[in-house]
DNA sequence: CTTCTCACA
DNA sequence: TGTGAGGA
């Protein structure tokens, strides 16, 4: 199918699928006329790599995931669960910083609304 | 109408 | 990643 039936179906931007294929994340024919070709896998595929974004991990780690999906039955090599379990700390401290900081300035206003005009 | 590439007041 | 241009 092409660009944007995959777009559509996926729930991402035509945009997004070709940034996609750009990082090496996404493999897409070409038809004679220059247009891109996906199989029906894709959409599937587009959904994984929303999940990895949407789970923080840094494309440097969603590219390195990936492969593993698409090598076959090929387990995922120990090296990289463990990256990925670094990560999942890496990212819960950020968020937990995040709010933290976040919920001290609700707190106590006064200190810091100079951003709001 | 859809897709493509390129570039950014 | 959005958006618009200019062409197929």
């Amino acid at each position: 199918m092409r660009i944007g039936e995959v777009a559509e179906k996926a729930g991402v931007s035509v945009r997004a699928l070709r940034y996609y294929e750009e990082q090496g994340l996404l493999q897409a024919g070409r038809s004679p006329g220059g247009q891109r070709h996906y199989p029906d896998t894709a959409v599937g595929r587009v959904r994984l790599i929303q999940q990895l974004y949407a789970a923080g991990l840094p494309s440097r780690v969603v590219r390195k995931v990936l492969p593993c999906v698409d090598s076959g039955e090929e387990k995922a090599p120990p090296a990289l669960l463990d990256q990925m379990a670094a990560e999942r700390v890496r990212v819960d401290q950020r968020i937990t910083d995040l709010l933290d900081d976040v919920i001290a300035i609700a707190r106590d206003p006064d200190s810091d609304c100079s951003h709001v005009e």
